[in-house]
DNA sequence: TTGAAAGCGATACCAC
DNA sequence: GTGGTATCGCTTTCAA
């Protein structure tokens, strides 16, 4: 925003119209001769006119603007559904805000205060958990991606993985590798993306119907929220020197699952034969150790894409299908689960 | 945007005082006396009044939003200085739009255009190369982060690192080390950082000040835009089938300099000795490679800060200081320049 | 086909 | 200290 733009009323003006008709050509509505559209889109063109944003979403309530909350962008993972549902929003007429809450209740209820004063059209969380509901007189669509956490509002649609099942199929895929004690490995960081207690609850579930015996020794959790990636080289670093035995590792997250992998080779282990490790996310991280790290495929574009969807139907008005999407994941097997 | 919210005019009612009163009192300016004061503010919180910012940004031509365009948030740089510029801004109390214009000039044209539309009240670009200078009669402050290409508007602020001597030290590092015959690699991806000839030029000009002749079959550059870390390896890979031969890579990028690594491990060179490579952004790749690889540590903190700094003062009316604005950077050794 | 005018919500000038 | 009212730029209804 600038010096004063030229407005509906200049281009009205110089046309010898009314700012009636010239908003009705500009838009493709009404009805017009074809001598005016020419006339006024030809001034409009010499003018440079830019529609202001501003007076039409007043006049409209509506913005085309949607609000992007998610905990981190610089965390890829976040970053690559971010960019995918930016761009499919973009394509449909759609600005995105960005706004990074670091996954604290407090920063983030901050954020939407002001993007309901902003009149957002929607919301969309990509990642990481919210626990206190939108407080606001206003009834927006909300999508979560990868998210946990309800807001209240009427129209909300849920978008992700079954996490139980991922880490159950992480377990099974150990197991059916011939592992025979298999450990977790979770830091808080990995709470960035979701709940943990779901990504914990397949774990346990496969060892239950497998008539295993929890054993709370090869649970590491780790506190921080920094470089999950030292974290958790130091959990299983620590683990090994109390002396506890395991041949599998179920590493919630690529970045953990690499740092394991880190800390294993440094104690002389075979990846992938003594140990085996997966990890999840199928992300930059897995792939470029060595020995390749087994993961899950968490299909982030189709995420996006069912998201984005869903939003575009509400935002029409409709009833979306569907209020919770599952979508599928696949687990991708390589150097540290298959040898070799 | 959903249902209709209250509005000043509903507080002016309920409080039976008029609107220019409530606007004063929730503004804290003009006059009013306490009672009014805490009349109208328990009533705006009891009806959980949130101002509506079209209207305001109508009426005062200003939306407190900035746009961010970035070629891909998805690329781990430029993430964290979006994070960082967006975290800035938003303490400001700007709110940040995410554009991902994939370094397409005529993309980028298009979101800019629907920016100035949606009144902006000013641009950072995070990254990349603009060809194109700003077709528009808005004038608004621009700040490049780490950005070439100037937009023609009448107030710009460039932030960046001085890139050729950043290729310069690279070079020099190696050299200082004992390397005899450095190799430049350079995939387009690498494009999307910043023009390759300022990156290349510290290199010639090292060569050349030091009597070197330079050897254009020890430039390699790669012509694909995705995953340069493949690329590296497949041109270091040609490179050595041709019998070519090199003990020093300067790498244009870290992700570029970690596919060097894998490749010249690959052939059973040992990194860090046999031939010695040295990277750029100080990124993750970097620091998860084994051997750990060297890199220059660009300083993302300072950058957007120094960029949010520049903006502020231009959105406050003011001139900023410096219209170029270099942020230091510093060579990172690692084992694949120290060898161990 | 075209236009006059109301109104979206907030601000600010100027009277009182 | 308070309020009436014009105004920001655009859309839309209704009449001509």
């Amino acid at each position: 925003m600038a010096k004063r733009a030229v407005s509906i009323y200049d281009i009205a003006r110089l046309a010898g119209v009314s700012t009636a008709t010239v908003s009705n050509v500009l838009n493709q509505k009404g009805s017009y001769s074809e001598r005016t559209r020419d006339l006024v889109l030809r001034i409009a063109d010499e003018q440079g006119y830019v529609a202001n944003f501003a007076a039409k979403s007043l006049r409209e309530a509506s913005t085309k603007t949607i609000a992007l909350l998610t905990p981190d962008v610089s965390n890829d993972f976040f970053a690559t559904l971010v960019l995918k549902v930016e761009g499919l929003l973009h394509a449909a007429g759609y600005a995105s805000y960005i706004c990074n809450t670091a996954n604290d209740d407090e920063r983030e209820e901050e954020y939407v205060r002001g993007l309901i004063s902003k009149q957002v059209d929607g919301i969309v969380y990509i990642g990481g958990t919210t626990r206190a509901p939108i407080q606001a007189a206003a009834d927006l669509p909300v999508v979560h991606i990868d998210h946990t956490g309800s807001t209240g509002m009427s129209r909300e649609v849920y978008v992700g993985n079954d996490m139980s099942q991922v880490s159950y199929d992480m377990t099974a895929t150990l197991f059916a590798r011939g592992c025979e004690r298999v450990a977790l490995v979770s830091v808080s960081a990995s709470l960035y993306r979701t709940a943990e207690h779901d990504q914990a609850a397949g774990y346990h579930r496969y060892l239950m119907e497998h008539d295993m015996r929890l054993d709370e020794d090869l649970v590491l959790e780790g506190p921080h929220r920094q470089t999950s990636l030292i974290e958790a080289a130091q959990l299983v670093g620590d683990c090994l020197d109390k002396g506890r035995v395991f041949d599998g590792v179920v590493a919630l997250g690529d970045r953990v699952a690499l740092g394991v992998v880190n800390a294993l080779k440094e104690r002389g282990m075979a990846v992938g034969h003594d140990v085996r490790v997966i990890g999840m996310d199928d992300s930059i991280y897995s792939r470029i150790s060595s020995p390749a790290i087994s993961t899950v495929r968490r299909n982030t574009v189709e995420m996006a894409e069912r998201g984005v969807e869903a939003l575009l139907a509400m935002l029409r008005g409709e009833k979306p299908a569907q209020t919770h999407i599952v979508v599928p994941h696949e687990v991708v097997e390589r150097a540290t689960t298959l040898g070799g």
